[in-house]
RNA sequence: GGGAGCUUAGCUCAGUUGGUUUAGAGCAUCUGCCUUACAAGCAGAGGGUCGGGGGUUCGACUCCCUCAGCUCCCACCA
């Protein structure tokens, strides 16, 4: 077969996903072997891809990849997240874009578009994982709201519900006015931000609704509130506001009387003691409102706009309205002073617009009982998390967990299965006939269109937390009792997730409370936790900072595999990543030096009437050694998670060993033909390596898997086994770098002293060197001859150690002497030197006293071995010094 | 405000219960090479008092304290 010059991915790429996928590679059934299972992290559907799903992705194909190879059955499920907000936004603005309000259409009307919208760009995400080389389970592709999914999530509403755990409560939430939703405490970002102290004067009431000249000062970051007002609050303890009991402040502008109220809540010596309690529009405030019995006056909208009960500035946005309040304020006279003040906001996370605390009512899953499941199983160590450091902040949230607000005032999502009737009774039931049978056993008089459902939807994270069960068996979920079905006995607990730390609450610990809830048992074994993918100046890729750049024109341009290597050269499990397009190129070179070492290896003549040479014999002898010790060593890297260093140390055995060394070994004269047993020796050799690095770089170890044999159809080396690591003699290795160091130190030689490579010349050595490896040194180094002698004689000459053992070349006519010399005594100073330590630490009473047995044997070693290279730069030097 | 983690060559990171020469890797750098697989390459070389200070120990990159810097998580002081 005639092989390009140059390794063209994008060619050889799409070639071979369709071969995998025409072959069903990719598909698992349960059968007798051992399952090996990783449910993807649902990607929005309608996202695109970005970086981080790069990385997340590569990670989970290299995993499930060796798996398969190691004869596991492996099956890595695909599927994508309806994302309510984000996916319901991005209709809302697409209907905005033809003219249409969501207002003015039916909750069913919206939803046609909203799956319209779905079909037409949903899914992008998930062909673009193929081109990435991701070998999913595409048959088994699911969306957590189709219908066997959301039937799940249905059914797991109505099972808590029944349970108790479900309750609906008017509760202060956090609104978001731009998406127009609750959403729960987990989904607010909180950031510092700079804004204004508005120190305010409130005058005391005489009594009659009018103000007397006394007032005290209130301090506030949102004036614009200060219309629901419903009492000024000082501490009980705090002499300087005594006067104040039993008195009625009122309300700048609108002239408002409230009472002044003491509570502990209230700090002395923060702001100026006095707090406004404003119950509709803070958290905190709503509590000293219960405590108080104070009333609650809402002059916010869901838009995030006063409202008529606000009296003034109606129809105004709170941002605008805070700074048209501040200057009537001033102008009124009720501004004692404003400070620049920083302090924490909360943002949303999907849309970002400013939380706006809201009370509402909402449905709420209590968490205590759950989170206590879901911690024990990290803390027994039923499910690990990597890097383990995790484990303590996974430990904090689960302690400090609230219940979790699950209601969505959206309609793209599973709608609540919770049925008021007329007289305000609810009933909860999968089906609207279940619902209409439980209303009717309260008053059989009742009709189903006297039922009405509710209008709100779940959390997305409501359907992804059944995820790793749900897309097995969807009839489990909310039927802890029910038998699994095939499909879920087999694969579940699956064994590893990969994912991001940002959504180790959201989701990773969501799914462990809903495995232990419904399978009692953990979802998975592992998490392996990635970091997040920066640039290289550290910054997050954002689409605003334009420094994320697109995979897909990455794959384009320097292929596949090349990206995966990239990614994850730098990806040590929960550092971030700092991604630079350099790392990228490091892998496409990586592909250039596999494909040329197989240019070399398929254009070699082979011949079984040829002799075996002795440096082919040892390479072959050697390089067994040397890939029976790299196995076990990327299985220790693969166990513990070390993907990176997994595929450094295959990198550097092809690379270094393989090329470098070993086909320079083996490889014939020019014009001549190498003899066979060496030939197939390295064709196995060859093949071992691609098998290694298969799970990494999928597409050329396919091509070229195929390319070095006749395979017949329905073949892959995706299906072929791991390498198995042999016996190994540490002896072999060691001899081997012997003679590899020495022709380094001769290579060396001829550089300094510009000695051409093709200038043969004599090594004689000295001192414990393995001869039956002079084969190697004189291949590599050109020697004409390499003899163990006991004196060097009075040749000019370099003279050189490799470890301990003496070496020298006569090169009369190459060698300035005053320049060895120099160069002798140099080590043999630093040689003195490392002696001269060597021997305080032995000379040390406490240290011969107290250091085991074998750590003394060391220095004691490395004492007659520093005695040993002194007595030979000595000797080497006086031969100079007798030459000159 | 509370908690966790990090700080080792120019960059990104290893360094496994303290003890194998005076700390390793990849990339980058420098020097010499168009050597018949590969210049996206080959050969060779240089580069770090392991953030600062103190302590424990015969011995500290490794354990303890402290200071500094960075990162992340949690947190409604109006």
């Amino acid at each position: 077969m005639e092989l390009s010059a140059k390794y063209n991915p994008s060619e050889v790429e799409d070639k071979w996903y369709a071969y995998w996928q025409d072959h069903k590679f990719f598909h698992s059934e349960p059968d007798s072997r051992e399952p090996y299972t990783i449910v993807i992290p649902p990607p929005n559907v309608t996202g695109i891809l970005h970086m981080g799903h790069v990385l997340n992705n590569t990670l989970n194909d290299v995993l499930i990849r060796k798996a398969r190879m190691d004869g596991k059955n492996a099956c890595w499920v695909p599927g994508t997240d309806h994302a309510s907000i984000a996916t319901e936004s991005k209709v809302v603005a697409k209907l905005k874009g033809m003219g249409i309000s969501k207002e003015d259409l039916t909750r069913e009307e919206f939803l046609k578009h909203a799956w319209e919208w779905k079909e037409e760009h949903g899914g992008i995400i998930l062909s673009q994982l193929r081109k990435l080389g991701c070998s999913c389970d595409w048959d088994r592709t699911k969306f957590t709201m189709e219908p066997e999914l959301s039937k799940a999530v249905i059914n797991t509403f109505v099972y808590f519900y029944k349970k108790g755990l479900i309750y609906r409560g008017v509760r202060m939430v956090n609104w978001d006015p731009v998406g127009l939703t609750a959403v729960s405490d987990e989904e607010v970002n909180h950031k510092d931000t700079a804004s204004k102290f508005y120190h305010m004067k409130y005058f005391i009431s005489d009594g009659n609704g009018n103000p007397t000249d006394k007032y005290i000062v209130v301090a506030t970051t949102r004036p614009e509130t200060i219309m629901a007002d419903a009492a000024v609050c000082v501490n009980p303890n705090d002499e300087r506001h005594h006067w104040l009991k039993g008195k009625k402040v009122l309300i700048p502008l609108i002239n408002k009387e409230i009472p002044i109220i003491e509570d502990d809540y209230v700090e002395m010596d923060f702001g100026t003691g006095c707090l406004k309690v404003t119950p509709a529009h803070d958290a905190h405030d709503y509590e000293i409102g219960l405590r108080h019995n104070l009333p609650v006056l809402d002059i916010i909208d869901d838009h995030g706009r006063l409202n008529e009960k606000a009296q003034i500035l109606v129809g105004e946005d709170r941002f605008d309205a805070r700074n048209k309040i501040a200057k009537m304020l001033e102008e009124a006279g009720n501004i004692d002073h404003i400070e620049d003040y920083t302090s924490p906001i909360g943002y949303s996370e999907r849309t970002n617009a400013v939380i706006e605390p809201k009370l509402s009512a909402q449905w709420f899953l209590k968490m205590e009982d759950l989170a206590a499941m879901a911690l024990d199983s990290v803390e027994s160590g039923n499910v690990k998390l990597i890097p383990d450091k995790y484990r303590n902040t996974y430990r904090h949230w689960m302690e400090t967990v609230r219940d979790w607000c699950i209601s969505r005032q959206l309609w793209w999502g599973q709608q609540i299965p919770a049925y008021y009737l007329p007289d305000g009774k609810v009933v909860v039931e999968a089906t609207p006939e279940a619902a209409l049978k439980a209303a009717q056993a309260i008053d059989p008089a009742l009709g189903m269109d006297d039922l009405r459902q509710d209008p709100d939807v779940l959390d997305t994270w409501f359907s992804s937390w059944l995820w790793p069960i749900s897309v097995f068996d969807s009839n489990k979920a909310g039927h802890p009792e029910a038998e699994p079905n095939s499909d879920l006995a087999y694969y579940y607990p699956t064994n590893d997730l990969v994912t991001g730390p940002d959504i180790l609450f959201f989701w990773v610990a969501r799914m462990i409370m809903a495995g232990d809830e419904f399978m009692k048992e953990v979802p998975f074994r592992n998490v392996y936790l990635t970091g997040i993918v920066r640039d290289k100046l550290g910054r997050k890729m954002s689409k605003t900072l334009g420094n994320s750049p697109d995979p897909l024109d990455l794959i384009a341009k320097y292929g596949a595999d090349a990206v995966r290597i990239g990614m994850l050269l730098c990806s040590s499990a929960g550092n971030d990543i700092f991604y630079d397009e350099s790392q990228v190129e490091q892998g496409r070179n990586f592909c250039g030096k596999i494909w040329n070492s197989f240019r070399l290896i398929s254009g070699w003549e082979h011949s079984a009437g040829v002799e075996t040479p002795e440096a082919a014999k040892l390479a072959v002898k050697w390089f067994e050694n040397r890939l029976s010790q790299t196995i076990e060593l990327v299985e220790d890297h693969y166990s513990k998670f070390r993907i990176s260093d997994a595929l450094m140390a295959i990198y550097k055995i092809f690379w270094d060993d393989f090329c470098a060394w070993y086909l320079e070994l083996v490889k014939p004269a020019y014009g001549c033909a190498i003899d066979e047993t060496t030939y197939q020796a390295t064709l196995g050799f060859f093949e071992a390596l691609l098998k290694m690095i298969h799970p990494v770089m999928p597409f050329i170890t396919e091509e070229l898997w195929q390319a070095m044999a006749d395979r017949k159809e329905g073949e892959t080396i995706m299906y072929q086994p791991t390498p198995k690591a042999g016996a190994w003699e540490a002896c072999v290795l060691d001899s081997f770098d012997l003679a590899r160091e020495a022709v380094m130190s001769i290579r060396s030689i001829r550089q300094q002293k510009n000695i051409s490579p093709k200038e043969q010349f004599a090594l004689k050595i000295k001192g414990d060197f393995p001869m039956e490896f002079a084969a190697v040194v004189a291949k590599l180094a050109n020697t004409s001859s390499i003899e163990k002698v006991a004196d060097f004689g009075q040749d000019s000459g370099a003279s050189f150690m490799v470890k301990t053992v003496e070496m020298f070349v006569p090169l009369a006519g190459f060698v300035n002497v005053e320049e060895e010399l120099a160069k002798l005594r140099k080590d043999l100073e630093y040689q003195k030197k490392f002696l001269e330590n060597v021997r305080k630490k032995l000379s040390n009473e406490s240290f011969v006293a107290h250091a085991p047995e074998k750590v003394i044997a060391v220095e004691r070693q490395k004492e007659a071995d520093s005695l040993s290279k002194i007595e030979s730069y000595e000797s080497a030097i006086k031969a100079l010094e007798n030459n000159k």
